[in-house]
DNA sequence: CGCAAGCTTGCATAGCTAGTCATGCGCGAT
DNA sequence: ATCGCGCATGACTAGCTATGCAAGCTTGCG
């Protein structure tokens, strides 16, 4: 094997000085007079030498290094909350090991890897984290913080929207706009968040007394669209249509449209959840959930950190609160709310 | 500091064996005895050992790490390609840093961490890398993949659509459909990409005899749409439209049809570059150029094997063929070519 | 029973950096 | 002149795994 980088004693010997005078030139505070700081800089500029953090690691216990798994890239707001979880990460001196998960590659498979890099903390992007992963993690000591999956409550520090309350503002508001048949568009089973908006709004939608029909969408487009379709098959066809994401809203709208040729919000209202980039765009002008992606990210660094002490993170649960957004996907004169 | 994983030699004290003994049974192929494997596999299990790659890196010089850099996640064209990469990087046993780089954090700052942590290559899906990041990595021995992003084609591997040709190939599309006063809406000056898009587009309507407006349009939906308008604010309102990437050309449809009240495709047609989901949308059913992510993947790839034996990748430029998408954005007849 | 061959095991070590400890030097104070 | 102090420097070591080497054991065969 070819050796790549040049070790501190390589620019030692160049410099004709200690590996210990290297070390502390590079260590801010040590000891090291201007001359031989000199003549090792110069050494180092010659070889490209770069302190390594690799035998720190093994003398700290410590490699800053944070998994960072993903799996549903497809979800514009996924992609937003990975890059602003990288650059805060980055600021902060950890350094993201991006791991994937999929069909094909279960989060149990990279357990070991990620183990085998000694990352001081996992966080998940996905709610499809199994009990049994968990289960591992616990026992090797990682900590694990969940972005919008709470399934794992009492075994992992999640952090999330406030899904229902979300959910039930946006019951609110559709019915405060006339709509009286309501349709659901639902997300993954496997997705706690998915099924926490649903909770929410079907409850609500109970206390106004308005009916709801669900439809399953996958979190997708094209599911989103399927499930309208299937929704106006129905013996209820609805006047305000609620999407688990923005994704499936958007194939919502363009159902309604383009399949059904009817119009938005005229005929039916929508709204989605994410706030994606575009939910705003002006063919769709959707209504939406802002989910506070920075805060979210702000609150997941400051349960690492202190997790970055312990061996483990105390589990809990931390919920952002959202804001609904009105744009014209559900632009109809304000009707007075009857409770029921 | 705690210690938080198990070590090998900890495990062999609680299997009662040698720390040489836990090694072997991880290392395949190595003689080990039934009787010792089955000890220090329970060993391993109740302490929730995993062998360390942390002292392998030291020994062999090789981390395995490949560093991706990452700053223009809001084109859901870059998070495929990231996904593809990262699930292709680990099936083969790479694991992927993560690196941000923005307008805060410029490439050159974060040239020392990768270099702290030894990665084996970088690869970049941006096209601002920087001359002297590049020559930084380049006396680091660090092979640099660049994807899509020509500029250092003489200093690092460049993998990328062959973006002239394909941009030919939109001019002709668009003036075989009937257009005869074109828009380009370009996007950075910064991006190669971007600037061969352009290059071939306008020689090739050049070729064709028909003038070519253009507006700078930042690669982004807003600055798409504003370049649109700009468009016919100029003497010459264009009748084809070519967005560098589909982000734009998503916004120059909106600005024909919301802000200036025209109809796509009968009044102007609109193409993009990328095949991003959202093109294929029933609301915007853009003609694109697919970019064989893939493809491009594979080849990054490719290189990425044969530079892990050398200490830098052989420079050179690597060009994936292009696929022009047709679809309901300039779905007119098709009008005889005229060359000039 | 003796010996060789093969399998198994433990010992020792490389690889790199930060920090501890001891040493040496210069200089001011006594 | 001597002592002590502060600074600068080098030697040494921890931390963990894979592997070469030597030694011990078993087994089969003569």
């Amino acid at each position: 094997m070819i050796k790549r980088y040049a070790s501190s004693t390589d620019v030692a010997r160049l410099a004709g000085v200690s590996q210990s005078a290297v070390s502390r030139t590079y260590r801010p505070g040590a000891s090291v007079s201007e001359e031989t700081r000199r003549k090792v800089l110069a050494a180092a500029d010659e070889l490209g030498y770069r302190p390594s953090r690799i035998p720190q690691i093994m003398l700290t216990h410590r490699s800053h290094l944070v998994a960072l798994v993903i799996g549903g890239m497809y979800n514009p707001f996924y992609s937003s909350v990975l890059e602003a979880f990288v650059a805060r990460l980055q600021a902060e001196g950890w350094q993201p090991l991006l791991v994937h998960v999929d069909n094909d590659c279960a989060f149990d498979d990279v357990v070991p890897t990620l183990a085998s890099y000694r990352v001081d903390a996992v966080v998940s992007a996905l709610a499809i984290l199994s009990d049994d992963s968990v289960r591992q993690l616990e026992q090797l000591r990682i900590p694990v913080i969940a972005f919008n999956a709470s399934s794992f409550g009492d075994r992992v520090v999640s952090v999330s929207s406030d899904n229902v309350l979300a959910a039930r503002l946006v019951a609110d508001h559709l019915v405060a706009r006339g709509a009286r048949r309501l349709g659901l568009i639902a997300g993954l089973v496997e997705s706690s968040a998915g099924r926490e908006r649903q909770a929410g709004f079907t409850a609500r939608a109970g206390e106004l007394g308005v009916p709801v029909a669900i439809q399953a969408g996958g979190f997708r487009y094209e599911g989103g669209r399927a499930a309208t379709r299937r929704l106006f098959e129905g013996p209820m066809a609805p006047d305000g249509i609620f999407a688990a994401n923005d994704l499936m809203a958007l194939g919502a709208i363009d159902a309604l449209r383009v399949d059904l040729g009817l119009r938005v919000p005229d005929d039916v209202l929508v709204a989605g959840f994410d706030d994606i980039p575009s939910a705003s765009w002006a063919a769709y002008d959707l209504t939406t959930v802002l989910q506070d992606a920075p805060r979210m990210v702000d609150e997941a660094l400051r349960v690492l950190h202190s997790a970055a002490e312990l061996t483990t993170a105390r589990p809990g649960r931390i919920v952002v609160p959202p804001v609904l957004i009105i744009r014209g996907s559900t632009d109809r004169p304000v009707a007075p709310v009857q409770v029921a």
